[in-house]
DNA sequence: GTGAAAGCGCTAACAC
DNA sequence: GTGTTAGCGCTTTCAC
């Protein structure tokens, strides 16, 4: 049986008290008596009970994460450096996944799928605009990612808009005017999410360049992952529409588009440049490597975690929400490496 | 304040034990009186205090999964494929990263990192045979991988000789004969871990196809990821040492190979056949796609899962440790979808 | 079928 | 500086 304070207490013979005020560094306690708890500490390798701790004190030093798929690089990626961050503070990181389905997201604000925790990080992925209210909750939650906005919790974004923007005008920067944008159907633009953020920048890029906006290089999938993305250029390709770069909303469309247009013979980055966002690993050895957005992972997560223990520190005195956003960095690889070597004019 | 037991109890005009026994469905109570309760648990949105739980049962309800680093991806699947086993038993998951390192893997096992748990899910990368007394630890505890064997703690593991045969014998079958290994030095063979049981499995193949073992062939890194795999294929290129197909000891690896076999020009699988080892999506995703050896990952995931939760719940009559093995899988992909186009004998 | 009460291990207010 | 003690919310034994 595992050794609780009383034991400690009885062999170093003083008050659990005292053990305690060791324990927790607490002052007025004589160094002899220290030295003699440590050691009684040490001598029955004495952990304390969390769950009595968490019990007695409210708290049990670990927080949730709730996430649509680990698997989903962006999100392993930014689950590690949670994790890290949170290893900073002493605090455990639970995590469960959503899969995006928006039952399992309403499980999870419920408080009935993650019940150790005393707070949580929350990026979802059906949740949208309209569901704002349901983040009323009793516990500290801090919101990630762009489905939704002005909500009653504190919340870290990446700035999408911009990010997309400066993606495009890198593009535009190597004589690309045929930027396809792959990842929102052209009918869908006004949905939740990173996707019509991004497409706005998209736009916006094109508009300060000075070129035309043309539905038909706009193909999704809603589905952001490889298989879809390949699909969807495929219908590109065959549409017979030109175009001379993609914008991928991610890395993982970006993968996909890859793999089509290799599949196609088309040479990238000499006869479409494509760039990705996410700046997940993979971007550094697909072949060719592809250039991407870095929207700041390891910051987000360390923004998120403070905010969320200081969200749980905090007693009545509740602060208004508050939002925070990232800085973003155009990462240039291998497949925007390569001015066009005609510019096609739409 | 979130309600306890007590005001479901007084709100629906019974004694907390008979809460009790309606929360745990408990016979030995009357419909109506269940009914009651149930209304005034929903009235008052009770749900249990789990650290009161678990100070009085001694379960948390949580387990903890510790790995190497949960960016790479094919700790990342096993990741997702623990947190869906257990979420099928209502247990949580809580991951801690150890980034391979000794101390942190040691600090895992003193219990001193995870402490809310009732077990433990240990995937070893710097703990070694040498070890295994480390394993007497006082939770009960599952081992994953192939670092150490024969320890005092149930073991899930892959058939890593087999399975590694069998992809040699892909490549074989392909009328390859000169097949790199890619992922030990050819000097430390006999070390700990995964390596050297693929390594055997490599020789165990060639051996059975009559082909001579050349140590030439057999190239590092240590280190299993993308860079160091591209470099010391660069090497194996320079050296000169004709090869006609790569065993990559994992698909890491692959990708990196991948990469530096396209730069060198090398078709695949034309020129260079190429099978990696545990099925990560990222096998279908290369150009080309990644032949692989699936290691039955959620088979993995479920067994450990499911041997944790039994030693969990076995009290004092302990049995002796067990080890399971799971099936391995072939997955032929584009990498070596075809034919030597001369056999090169060595 | 239901209730009363002890106690899991800890923290912290209070007493000395 | 150190000790005593109440009580966090729950489970469970035992009584009725």
């Amino acid at each position: 049986m595992a050794a609780t304070l009383r034991d400690v207490a009885r062999l170093a013979e003083v008050s659990i008290k005292t053990v305690s005020n060791v324990i927790h560094d607490h002052p007025n306690v004589r160094d002899e008596t220290r030295a003699r708890v440590q050691s009684a500490i040490e001598e029955l390798d004495y952990q304390p009970n969390m769950s009595a701790r968490g019990l007695r004190s409210g708290r049990t030093g670990a927080i949730g994460l709730a996430i649509p798929s680990i698997r989903e690089n962006y999100f392993a990626e930014l689950a590690d450096a949670v994790i890290e961050a949170a290893d900073l503070h002493g605090v455990s990181v639970l995590v469960s996944q959503t899969n995006g389905l928006r039952e399992a997201e309403l499980d999870v604000l419920s408080g009935r799928r993650l019940r150790l925790t005393d707070g949580l990080l929350f990026s979802p992925a059906s949740l949208g605009q309209d569901d704002r209210d349901l983040l009323n909750v009793r516990f500290p939650l801090v919101l990630l990612g762009e489905r939704m906005f002005d909500g009653p919790t504190d919340h870290v974004t990446m700035l999408n808009i911009e990010a997309a923007t400066a993606a495009v005008e890198h593009l535009i920067s190597r004589g690309r005017r045929r930027i396809a944008l792959l990842g929102v159907d052209a009918e869908r633009l006004d949905e939740a999410g990173s996707a019509n953020l991004r497409a706005a920048g998209y736009q916006l890029a094109l508009q300060q360049a000075g070129i035309a906006y043309d539905p038909a290089l706009v193909v999704g999938p809603a589905h952001w992952d490889h298989d879809d993305a390949a699909e969807a250029t495929r219908a590109l390709i065959r549409s017979g529409a030109p175009f001379d770069a993609v914008f991928a909303m991610n890395d993982t469309l970006a993968v996909g588009a890859l793999r089509a247009l290799a599949e196609a013979r088309f040479r990238v980055p000499e006869d479409i440049a494509i760039i990705g966002f996410d700046d997940i690993e993979a971007t550094r050895f697909s072949i060719p490597s592809l250039s991407s957005v870095d929207p700041g992972r390891s910051q987000i997560a360390r923004l998120a975690v403070e905010r969320l223990l200081h969200r749980i520190e905090e007693k009545n005195d509740r602060q208004p929400p508050q939002r925070f956003t990232t800085d973003f960095t155009i990462v240039a690889r291998e497949s925007t490496d390569h001015p066009a070597e005609r510019s096609v004019d739409g």
